[in-house]
DNA sequence: TATTGTTATACTCTATAACTATA
DNA sequence: TATAGTTATAGAGTATAACAATA
């Protein structure tokens, strides 16, 4: 049983940071054994739907710096999850790749996200998750 | 006009954590002249409403790590916020108050946070932000 | 034994600033 | 000039482990 909160508990940003953290613990703990983070399975997942993307599109639809993407990126490479080239039509950007270990990795990490997501939806009824999905696009589109 | 998603913008996870991060940016934004973060104005919040509450509280209350709790306290108290003095009745625990200086800060913060709330909540219809609430606060109750 | 506070440590995330190369 | 990547730096948050004092 939590302690009481008092007045705070009736502002909707407190909530949601607890709500955020919440599902934070819950991720860390279930993504344990795969050794990867909410940001880095997010880059792994949007750099196998779209192969060839730019750190700045990561940045840009993860809403992130683009210093905060580079370390990310960077340590993904390091694992050899992720695969850089030089994009010939624009010599500044690199195109990102998953590795074929990036791709089996991220094949083990959608598996868990169905879980770990399935553990959050099974809190509410079909139609609160949808309620709570298009009340939670208007405050970060 | 953010970069489209893909697949995973239908993640509830995913949409959680990209509201919670504007919203955190906002909050930064707004309170930069204060220099108070979510979590510190969160503890001069609940010192303020519960004179005397020690820090075992306040992790439980905010859910978080006792060290982590203390870093916050410390920095507070540091800044000349917050007060501390033993307990006479449970010489373990330690009495946390807010000194005239915290009653002020927090006195702003208050204003300040009515403001953010505002922000936040004027982007929803009455009843979607009572919903909202609700929702949220199954995630983390 | 359990609880409270404490310290040390480490990692992630976040952001700013300044730099290089290219458009 | 504007954009993409890079590096250095700094702070906040998070958590674990281990310790001392007290219950």
């Amino acid at each position: 049983m939590p302690t009481d909160v008092g007045a705070i508990g009736e502002i909707l940003g407190f909530n949601l940071r607890l709500a955020h953290g919440a599902v934070v613990r819950h991720f860390t703990e279930h993504f344990a054994e795969l050794d990867l983070t909410q940001k880095q399975v997010s880059v792994l997942w949007l750099t196998h739907d779209q192969p060839g993307i730019a750190q700045t599109d990561l940045a840009q639809a993860l809403q992130m710096d683009r210093a905060t993407t580079m370390a990310i990126v960077h340590k993904l490479e390091a694992r050899g999850l992720i695969a850089r080239q030089p994009s010939p039509d624009d010599k500044r950007r690199i195109a990102l790749r998953l590795t074929v270990a990036g791709e089996e990795a991220f094949g083990k990490a959608r598996a868990a996200i169905e879980s770990h997501e399935k553990w959050l939806c099974d809190q509410f009824k079909p139609g609160e998750v949808a309620a709570l999905l298009k009340l939670l696009r208007r405050i970060h589109q």
